[in-house]
Order: structure tokens, then C-alpha cells, then sequence
DNA sequence: CTTGTGCCCTGACCGC
DNA sequence: TGCGGTCAGGGCACAA
């Protein structure tokens, strides 16, 4: 469900909430959650632990337990929410950390398709996904240089919602996100990679941080499932250009808003303004 | 190298 | 109400 400004507003949140706090005990409601190590070690490690930081890498969050990191993928509807330990506690809770103070950091997950890992710190790389991913659309080193380069390394059949939604290329686009993307930078779904121009490739990038940073702005979408870490939906889903209007008009030329399947997923786009032809 | 498919799960929604 | 089909912010393995 999330995607990176989804991520990154929790992130906010639980670094406000849990940085310095101690985890006294965690228990596991659904074992299958962990996904490294097994999850009697995962409670020996974590008890006792101190929260220095809670980071972000792309979808996942990361925190920082001095000398071990505890890696959470929240996937499609994965939920980390912090509140007192006599709140009811929601179905599909699968994991609770206890902070002390009567307070916990709630894992929830309808789906179950997240996952938590617990490694050493310099494992985070080999046994977790973290390793795998590409670079970060919000930090320095993304620039329209990088991502020239980084056009070059795609392959000559590589279309860009593919590219984009790739997380070995940049970290942390889903599919709100490049649908919104694509819109915003005028780039159809569909086209080629390799054949964007340098003019076009600095659209993307401007697009990419945009729309990425008013997302954060407002919170995150929720579309669906998506709350932040007091439980509060985001914003951004008034403000979303195309993603879920199939059907209706598109915000700059009135056209009905197209659904298609790429890459897999449902792609929202507007063919006026996103055409498969090199403009000129 | 690239895309597409199926799969992991549960629940919401739609048409009949 | 019920039932079956389709769909869902992700990501992985596998086939073509």
C-alpha cells in the first residue's frame, strides 16, 4: 500500500514518537511476519533495546537499535501505529513492541504480505531487500545528471512506467505515484526509455520531485488502507492528477481519463496530454 | 534483458 | 442476502 511519501510521513511520525524509547517485550500474534531471523531470536535481540532513529529506505523503514536493525516492509496493507496498550486492538494485528509507559507500536497487516527482518547492522544489505535498491528520488545525489546516466544502464525495450516503478532503478515509486509522475512530466506509460530526450528526462526528474514532495506535504494518499502512525488518513488523495479517475475528466484538458494494464498494474493516464508521439 | 503471469492473503464492491 | 468474479499503494519466482 504505501508508497515513499506514504513511508516516509510514518517514519516522521515514529522517529517524534520512539526515538530513545525502550522496547520492554514484543510478541507475535502471526509468527510468519518475520522474515529473518526466527521470531524467538527477534524477541531476545529486541528486548531491552533502545530506538536511537527510525529511517527510511525507499518503501521500508529501518530502526536503528544500536548495533542491530530492525528492517518492517509494510507492502500493500501493512499498518505501524502507535497508541496506548489498552486501545482495542484491531484484527490483523500481527505484532506488538512494548514501549513502556503503557504505550506500543502496533503491526497490522490485512493482507499479511509484510515483512520484518532483524539483522545486524552491516547484514541490513544481504538479508534484507534494502541491498537491492536503487537510488533515493528525495536526496542530493538524484539529479537530472543521475538519472541520465541512469537512463543509459536501461535496455532498449525498457518502458518508462516499468522503469519507473522498478525499485533497483530509484527507490520508492508505486503505482500512485509514477501514474502521477507520468502525468505531470506529459510522458506516456509506455514510452521507451531510451528514446526520451535530455529535455524530457529533466521533465521526468522535476516531476518525480514534486510530486513526491507535495505528497509528503499532505501526508500521503489514502486511497484505501493507508493511516499514518497516530491511525489519521493522509491528504493527498483530493489532490491526485489522474490515479483512480478512470472515466473522469482529465484536470488539464478536460479529456475522460484512460485505465490500461502496464507493467501488470493499472495504469491511469490522459491521452491528450500523455501521448506515445515525440512532440515537437 | 524484458514483460507477463501467478502467487502470497483478506475484504470491498459490483452485477446477477 | 447470497454468490461469484474482479480488484487492491508490493514484490518475488518463474516462463516465454
Amino acid at each position: 500500500m504505501p508508497e515513499l511519501p506514504e513511508v516516509e510521513t510514518i517514519r516522521r511520525d515514529l522517529q517524534g514518537f520512539l526515538r530513545g524509547r525502550e522496547i520492554t517485550d514484543v510478541v507475535f500474534f502471526h509468527p510468519e511476519v518475520v522474515a529473518w531471523p526466527d521470531p524467538g531470536t527477534f524477541q531476545e535481540v529486541c528486548r531491552g533495546r533502545i530506538i536511537k532513529e527510525v529511517r527510511r529506505r525507499g518503501k521500508y523503514l529501518l530502526f536503528a537499535l544500536g548495533g542491530w536493525q530492525m528492517v518492517v516492509s509494510l507492502r500493500m496493507t501493512g499498518q505501524l501505529v502507535v497508541c496506548r496498550e489498552e486501545e482495542p486492538r484491531p484484527p490483523h494485528t500481527h505484532t506488538i513492541w512494548y514501549l513502556g509507559n503503557r504505550q506500543v507500536l502496533r503491526f497490522t497487516d490485512q493482507r499479511r504480505f509484510g515483512r520484518l527482518y532483524l539483522t545486524p547492522e552491516p547484514d541490513v544489505a544481504v538479508l534484507t531487500p534494502v541491498g537491492r535498491l536503487g537510488i533515493e528520488p528525495l536526496e542530493e545525489g538524484f539529479t537530472v545528471k543521475a538519472l541520465a546516466t541512469m537512463q543509459r544502464a536501461a535496455g532498449p525495450a525498457r518502458r518508462l512506467k516499468s522503469w519507473l516503478l522498478d525499485q533497483k532503478v530509484i527507490a520508492g515509486l508505486g503505482n500512485i505515484y509514477t501514474d502521477e509522475v507520468l502525468f505531470t512530466a506529459g510522458l506516456h506509460p509506455l514510452h521507451r526509455v531510451a528514446e526520451l530526450s535530455e529535455q524530457e528526462i529533466e521533465q521526468l526528474y522535476h516531476s518525480i520531485r514534486e510530486v513526491l514532495q507535495e505528497a509528503i506535504d499532505h501526508r500521503g494518499t489514502s486511497v484505501r488502507n493507508y493511516v499514518d502512525a497516530s491511525g489519521r488518513a493522509g491528504l493527498h488523495q483530493q489532490y491526485l492528477r489522474v490515479y483512480s479517475r478512470e472515466g473522469l475528466p482529465c484536470r488539464r484538458c478536460g479529456t475522460p481519463v484512460r485505465r490500461q494494464k502496464t507493467a501488470g498494474r493499472s495504469t491511469y493516464f490522459c491521452p491528450t496530454c500523455q501521448k506515445l508521439e515525440v512532440k515537437r
